[in-house]
DNA sequence: GCTATTAATGTTATACTATAACATACTATA
DNA sequence: TATAGTATGTTATAGTATAACATTAATAGC
């Protein structure tokens, strides 16, 4: 499991191990990650927190970057058509993917106080869901799985 | 399990049978449920697919009720709120409940070429999410979880 | 290198989804 | 029959996302 994101971490080193494998995979599979997508890349690894696309564009134009709604939706196309992004829909917002590199279905865990996101991939993530579909005949191409609630520290401060 | 909706049914009997109870819930609960949130909830009995909300009030218009957008939205959050409905995060569209009258953490079955919707409870649904969320120390108020795909029909459709 | 083709970006406009805010009317209770 | 709470009517606006078309950059074939 992995939900890295609710504890203390290097989150340079975290940062920076991330880019570093996106840059690999892009470079294996020919894609191409240019400026702008990096940006965007790097905009959402700063924090382990879903970003709005508007949100996204503010920083861009911070940074000198054309900044009308098509760049931001496209560059997070790209990210996370290629699973570099995830697109979290029960808030409409988008973060950067904690588990790079591995073919996976994410769950998320989404703090509805901090808006703290901890990605995670239980072993049995699909699982379920498949049983489920292989008994309706339904064929799943993708999954959305999301829960809200309360992160471990918020849950202290709400208790004190 | 229930993913009736992908199957051929008497669909008068199991919108009246919905109906039935969400009128018997009301009663036992002190819920209004009024002319206004009655049709709502017709509307989507009417059909085993996800409807917008605006979507809603074109139906609503053509049956002289007030049309503008907080009259959907206040009928949907209290057929959301109450479990009568759910909200298909994926597809920022709302579906009858179609297992009434139990506590559930609901799972979608999404087709993304006719967009039926089948709302499942497997017996694990929640189970595996809450060991993840159990792990992180997380606390799980409430959970999204869908998955798009093709149906039976349209997979045999697309077959041929 | 040159050119054709595809992919990415820039930009304007617009569509779609959702809620704030405030006035009015209904319902239940004391 | 006042009153507090709930529901509705209505206007305006906020927030999310994409269509469409012009321009520029990268890649592949000659």
């Amino acid at each position: 499991m992995e939900t890295l994101s609710f504890e203390k971490h290097d989150h340079r080193a975290c940062i920076a191990k991330s880019l570093e494998i996106v840059v690999r995979c892009s470079k294996e599979a020919e894609l191409q990650f240019t400026p702008t997508r990096k940006k965007v890349l790097e905009i959402l690894l700063e924090e382990h927190r879903a970003l709005g696309a508007y949100e996204i564009l503010e920083k861009l134009r911070a940074d000198g970057i054309s900044s009308q709604p098509p760049v931001a939706y496209r560059a997070l196309d790209f990210l996370v058509k290629n699973g570099f992004a995830h697109k979290i829909e029960g808030l409409n917002a988008f973060i950067a993917c904690t588990i790079l590199g591995k073919a996976h279905s994410p769950a998320f865990l989404i703090c509805r106080m901090c808006a703290a996101v901890a990605e995670s991939q239980p072993e049995n993530s699909r699982e379920y869901l498949d049983d489920t579909a292989q008994n309706a005949g339904f064929l799943i191409e993708n999954t959305v799985i999301e829960a809200q609630g309360l992160c471990p520290k918020c849950q202290r401060d709400s208790v004190g």
